[in-house]
DNA sequence: AGCGGATTGATGACATGTCAACCAGATGGC
DNA sequence: GCCATCTGGTTGACATGTCATCAATCCGCT
């Protein structure tokens, strides 16, 4: 830390350009997510993660692990999916402690009609933007990025 | 809409990837940037920005702009900056309704603490793991997005 | 000069996320 | 079997962000 090693000007104009498009990307797709299915994006990722399981229920743990969400965030907002009608808590058979999520009809119904505009939307903004090079080095970089992430100090110091 | 084009399976391990990587190096860096610095992500942000200006102070609105934050948002949260000692108001000479942040000493001192390290971290979350390729790419094609999403839509709808 | 609409920033109510307890049930050593 | 400990999930207090509204001021026009 004594001689910092700035980031270069390319350097610079990727990490900068990467917050900048995170950011309007972001405020993007969940106006258009909000405007044309009623749903925030985190309603959406819940939704659309229970939708692609067998079952369309998970335990809270496992649902959360995926999202890499607190199970506290978690807990608050399914009960306030719940409140709309979009998921159900079931007990869990195999725990006692543990509570099962399941998708409800109604949720069902709003992650189907959602889907379709959703990827459109991210179609539009993002994957239509790139060529196949771009998107091939995306793919690459991040999942490097986040292996580096979750692999030897996952356990947090 | 009616026949959605969905994501072929490179397109989606590019896109899942890529929200993955944003939510762990978020998390990350906002966990060091707090243990070491005592700072929030956004408020490093907004000390960054104002130590990078001639005067070390912005209109609200300019600040606003660059930061791609809500006058809302911003005005909250620098009430609270403001509390702990790393800004101040002042008034606007120019304009009677403007008002202008400027970084207190206090401030100043806080951003260069905390830039060593928090430049360290995106190193080695981030810029360390890519090659020089895929810097460019990345700078290349988070460019192209911003300006989509900046330029004729800017008027949203 | 003076009216009317637009802009600036502040504010309060509310939605969302985080953090630190907390409870109930599981697990493991003895 | 029984106690100590761990885990899964909930909860409440609090920090943060959003949205609608408001007052002050500015600007363009007559």
């Amino acid at each position: 830390m004594e001689q910092p090693r700035w980031l270069d000007e390319r350097e610079q104009r990727a990490w900068r350009g990467y917050r900048r498009m995170r950011r309007l990307l972001d405020l993007e797709l969940a106006r258009d997510l909000m405007r044309d299915a009623g749903l925030s994006e985190p309603d959406y990722d819940v939704l659309s993660d229970l939708s692609e399981t067998p079952d369309q229920r998970l335990r809270l743990s496992e649902l959360a692990d995926r999202m890499l969400w607190s199970r506290s965030r978690l807990s608050h907002h399914l009960t306030r999916m719940q409140q709309r009608g979009l998921v159900t808590r079931e007990e869990c058979a195999a725990d006692g402690r543990g509570a099962v999520v399941a998708l409800t009809a109604e949720g069902r119904r709003a992650v189907e009609a959602a889907a379709p505009g959703h990827v459109a939307a991210v179609r539009r903004h993002l994957i239509d933007l790139l060529t196949a090079d771009e998107i091939a080095a995306l793919d690459a970089l991040t999942h490097r990025v986040v292996d580096h992430l979750t692999g030897p100090g996952d356990a947090r110091r």
